[in-house]
DNA sequence: ACGGTTCGCTTTGCGATGCAAAGTAGAGCC
DNA sequence: GGCTCTACTTTGCATCGCAAAGCGAACCGT
C-alpha cells in the first residue's frame, strides 16, 4: 500500500479542473463569446444568428446561463414586439475570463507538446 | 419574407462549428492533451493520474476516442500485468491540432472582445 | 374586423452522454 | 487456498443537448 501513496507531482497535470462545465459547452461558449464581444447586450434573434442556434436550443442554454448567474435576461418590448436582451453579468464576465485562462493553458500545453515543428497556425507542410 | 432572406455577413460568426464534440469534452480534452505531450504513449494508470479520472471514466472515454479513431489502444502485458498503452493516432493528432486552432480562435475572439484592458494573456499586439 | 401568417420565444420528448459504483480477471502474497 | 491489489469493464442512473411542436401577441390583407 506504500506505493500508491506516493503522489507523482504530475498528478492531475492535465486535468484542467478549471474548465467549468456550464461554460465548456460548444453552444454556451459561443453565446458567451458573442456576449463578451457585445458588452451592450444582444437580442435573442441576433444571438441566435451569430451562434447558428435554433430557437429552442438558444432558449435552453440561456436559461442555464441565467440560472448560473452568468448572463442576465431583460425581457421588454421594442416596437411592440417582445425582445429579450441578453447581457453578461459582471460575475459572468469574471468567470468567463477565468475559464479563458484555462483554455489558454490547454492551448499552450498542447501547442508546446505538439512541438514547435508542427506549428498550429501554419499548417503542416 | 424578404427581410429574413438577407443573411447578415456576421451569421455564425461565433458558432465555432469546428469544435468537434468528441474532442471538446473536459475529460477527453485532458486525455488528448496528455497524449500529445507524450508521443510515446501512456499507460492506463498514468493517464488516469494525469487526468484525475476514475477507472470507469477513463475506460469509457478511451473507448469513445478509439471508436473515433483518435487514439489507439495496445493491450499487452508488462511484468505479468495487463497494461494498455494509449497513443494518439496520426489522424487523431491531425484532428486534435485542427481542433486546437479553433480553440485558439475562440480565445483570440474573446480576449480581443474582453478588451486589451482586461488582462488575460495581455500580450495582444 | 377577422383569418392567416410571422415573429419571438418556451416547452416537451427523446436519444445520447458523462459519471460513479459495482463487477471481473488475473497476479502476488500469506 | 483464500485475500488483496492492480487493471480494467460494465452497468445504471441522472443529466443534458437538441429538434420538433406549442403558444401568444402583433401585423397584414381583404
Amino acid at each position: 500500500m506504500a506505493r500508491s501513496d506516493a503522489p507523482d507531482r504530475d498528478d492531475g497535470r492535465f486535468s484542467y479542473e478549471g474548465l467549468d462545465r456550464v461554460i465548456h459547452e460548444k453552444a454556451r461558449l459561443s453565446v458567451l463569446t458573442s456576449l463578451v464581444a457585445h458588452p451592450k447586450g444582444l437580442a435573442f434573434p441576433d444571438l441566435k444568428r451569430l451562434c447558428n442556434l435554433t430557437d429552442g436550443n438558444l432558449s435552453r442554454h440561456l436559461a442555464v446561463l441565467q440560472e448560473a448567474d452568468l448572463v442576465s435576461l431583460e425581457k421588454g418590448q421594442v416596437q411592440n414586439r417582445p425582445q429579450t436582451l441578453c447581457r453578461l453579468t459582471p460575475a459572468g464576465r469574471g468567470r468567463f475570463l477565468e475559464y479563458l485562462t484555462v483554455l489558454e493553458q490547454v492551448v499552450r500545453d498542447a501547442a508546446r507538446a505538439a512541438g514547435p515543428a508542427s506549428d498550429l497556425a501554419t499548417k503542416t507542410a
